[in-house]
DNA sequence: TGTAGGCATGTTGAACTTTGCTT
DNA sequence: AAGCAAAGTTCAACATGCCT
């Protein structure tokens, strides 16, 4: 029987590998394929063959053999090592540990690769890859990969996406669609809802579970507790999932959709099951092992932590692109040029990698070949987003796809120098960052030769400015930069107005990143300051944005100083005002803040910290990344609980806190102008009755 | 140390200084 | 003038988020 259909996941039991796909009609399969996990060993004192006949007749050996690897990837010529396959993977760790502590083995090798990796890579398959499949009866026959395509739509994956709100009598179950709108709701008495459930979970089959890990782990609990059927069991380190299914966190699937999750798991070639959630660094950590492995690079496992920096390597160390301080203050007619995706470029287009940094660069290094096939993904999905509605599901699907390869082509640059990376080093990271400075600095240049002025530049893009130049003549200059550089860059935004935005500690000195600006085709673009942060209240960032939009609605720049900065002026003490005149709703004034650890782990009583405390004792569950909602009630209160309220347990809030919040967001925007808002501010004078009210709350508290 | 680094900003709380009161 | 506590100030450490 022969058929074609996506794999979903590998598993592993005794000497088997448990492999589950679904077809293109839409049926789940699950295959039975023979598998002996292997490792490498150096001999010592000794022939390979000779330590290959001492292994042979060992009880836990199913197979051994010389083989000839690479010791590194640095080194084209191969060694002679012996391949020692385990009889079952419930035997691998106890042969591979008594192996390498024989006196006649220099070293083990592969040891602690995924035995996933490891099965994937040798027959050059890819977790949720297409692939055809030849099998008798249970049995896997063969199977092969249909290469990988352009194609925008994620595979005939299924996908649950689901929250629990149980109460102990009655219940909700809500499921969500591919945009993370609810899509139905089971409701009523909670056995009644999670039999529903179940039942539907069963129908669907889904391959991928997307929820909070925790309404997973009840959903599982529960289940067994009233004896329905299992999906899964929970484990010390959170829910695990039968049947070839994977879970994600809801904040994975909302931002990736299901193709970009897809993408994820194809570049770290680890089924679904282990490498949803992985961040950018594991997945290239991943990537390099299977890669590694496949140009037959012996993998010798990590042994304890890379050394520590010297004190003289950190001060000499080459850190961070080139930045040129920003001249602060109101420009008119700039244009920001950015080379497009320049440090995963540099790296394939300079053959930057580990092994050939400090060598004439004769053959291709080794990240080269899988960071151009991934910068090529991004970037014809990236482009391709351009053609289609913004609201479209391709669109999302493009979206997802390229902002998941992104995340690793950002990372890959600084992975390269990072100490957890075991191919890594620093000298890659430098060498990067000079190839980018020279061409940063060769631009800069070019452009002057051609009458432009630099503003601002950082890392891959520069603020420029000519008077009278058109967008053309900006167009030109990227043309003519891409050309001399051979990096392509391109014309990312024109302003009509823009202001470079100081630090704000001190000095006037420029900040790197923090800068807003009307853009010449209309609409306005935001970084660095606080509207862009998602720790600033709505109401806030409305004021701020409002004070922008004011600001530059002019036409020129002494009109942009005067009125314009008088309008800002009155949109912020418009905005203190009603504060405190209790005209702005309390939702608008939320705060919404991550919880990056435990709640008991944190040294200083943040707000966010107090408020998940408070939530915590009312029942609601906080843990590690929880998104915190809160509202200041009284900021400078001695108590840490009094400062804060969990957002949605009342209307009072600390007008005065958000006064100086609006003015702290004036004083970003208008600090080149000479002006603070705070300054400016001279509060009314307050009502008796104001003071008896805050007397008496005061004593109710 | 447990997987990107770098920059900027905001918050906390201990250490330190000033103020104001009493003797 | 000394003694003391409260109030105010400073600053390093802690913590989050954005950007590429």
């Amino acid at each position: 029987m022969g058929f074609d259909g996506w794999l979903l996941d590998v598993r592993f039991d005794g000497d088997e590998a448990v492999l589950w796909l679904r077809t293109a009609e839409g049926e789940k399969v699950k295959l039975r394929d023979r598998y002996t996990p292997d490792f490498y060993a150096e001999p010592l004192g000794m022939t390979a063959a000779q330590l290959r006949d001492l292994l042979e007749e060992h009880d836990l050996v199913a197979g051994v053999s010389t083989a000839r690897r690479r010791s590194s990837i640095r080194e084209m010529a191969e060694t002679e090592v012996v391949n020692i396959r385990v009889d079952e993977v419930g035997n691998y760790r106890a042969l591979l540990d008594e192996v390498d502590r024989m006196p006649c083995v220099a070293a083990t090798y592969d040891g602690d690769l995924e035995h996933e990796l490891k099965y994937l890579c040798d027959r050059s398959l890819i977790p949720l890859g297409h692939v055809e499949v030849e099998a008798d009866g249970r049995a896997l026959r063969s199977i092969a990969p249909i290469p990988r395509t352009l194609e925008v739509e994620p595979p005939p994956i299924r996908l649950l996406a689901f929250a629990l709100k149980l109460g102990s009598s009655r219940g909700e179950i809500l499921t969500f669609d591919e945009n993370l709108e609810q899509e139905y709701a089971f409701a009523g008495p909670t056995r009644q809802v999670l039999r529903d459930f179940l039942d539907h979970f069963a129908d669907l089959d889904p391959d991928i579970v997307a929820s909070r890990p925790k309404d997973l782990s009840d959903l599982l609990t529960l289940s067994r507790l009233l004896g329905h059927r299992r999906f899964g069991r929970v484990t010390r380190d959170g829910p695990v999932l039968y049947g070839g299914r994977a879970h994600v966190s809801l904040s994975t699937y909302g931002r990736l959709s299901l193709a970009g999750l897809v993408e994820r798991v194809q570049y770290t070639r680890l089924p679904a099951r282990l490498s949803a959630e992985w961040a950018a660094g594991r997945a290239i950590e991943s990537r390099q092992c299977y890669e590694a492995r496949r140009r037959g690079v012996l993998l010798l496992h990590r042994g304890g932590f890379q050394p520590v920096m010297t004190m003289r390597e950190l001060l000499y160390r080459d850190s961070g692109g080139l930045i040129f301080t920003p001249d602060v203050g109101l420009h008119e007619n700039v244009a920001s040029l950015d080379f497009e995706s320049m440090f995963p470029n540099l790296i394939v287009r300079r053959n930057i990698s580990y092994e050939n940094v400090r060598d004439l660069r004769d053959r291709e290094g080794f990240i080269v070949d899988f960071t151009r096939e991934t910068l090529d993904r991004r970037l014809y999905f990236k482009h391709l987003r351009y053609r289609l509605p913004k609201d479209s599901q391709e669109w999302r699907w493009c979206e997802g796809r390229q902002l998941a390869l992104k995340e690793i082509l950002f990372c890959t640059y600084g992975y390269s120098g990072c100490w957890a990376n075991r191919f890594g080093n620093f000298d890659t990271f430098t060498e990067v960052n000079r190839q980018a400075r020279d061409a940063l600095v060769e631009s800069m240049n070019l452009a002057r030769s051609r009458g432009f002025h630099t503003l601002y530049g950082n890392n891959d893009s520069l603020f420029l400015k000519r008077p009278g130049a058109t967008r053309e003549g900006f167009q030109d200059l990227a043309a003519a930069i891409s050309d001399h550089v051979g990096l392509p860059m391109a014309v990312e935004a024109r302003f009509r107005f823009l202001v470079l935005l100081p630090q704000k500690g001190e000095t006037g000195i420029g900040a790197v990143n923090r800068y807003y600006g009307r853009l010449a085709d209309g609409g306005h673009k935001h970084r660095g300051i606080e509207l862009r942060r998602r720790d600033t209240s709505p109401f806030v960032a409305r004021i701020q944005e409002e004070a922008i939009e004011a600001l530059l609605g002019c036409e020129t720049p002494e009109e942009v100083r005067t009125e314009g900065l008088s309008r800002a002026l009155a949109v912020l003490e418009g905005a203190c005002r009603r504060l405190r005149d209790r005209e702005v709703p309390v939702e608008a004034l939320k705060t919404s803040t991550v919880l990056r650890r435990d709640p008991e782990r944190y040294k200083a009583r943040l707000p966010h910290v107090a408020a998940a405390e408070a939530l915590a004792l009312t029942g609601t569950r906080v843990v590690k990344g929880s998104l915190i909602d809160y509202v200041y009630v009284d900021a400078g209160h001695g108590n840490p609980f009094r400062r804060v309220r969990p957002a949605g347990r009342g209307a009072g809030y600390d007008a005065e806190k958000y006064v100086q919040l609006v003015q702290e967001a004036g004083r970003s925007i208008l600090m080149p102008f000479g002006v603070d808002p705070r300054e400016a501010d001279v509060p009314r004078p307050r009502r008796l009755e104001e003071f008896l009210v805050g007397v008496s709350g005061s004593v109710e508290g």
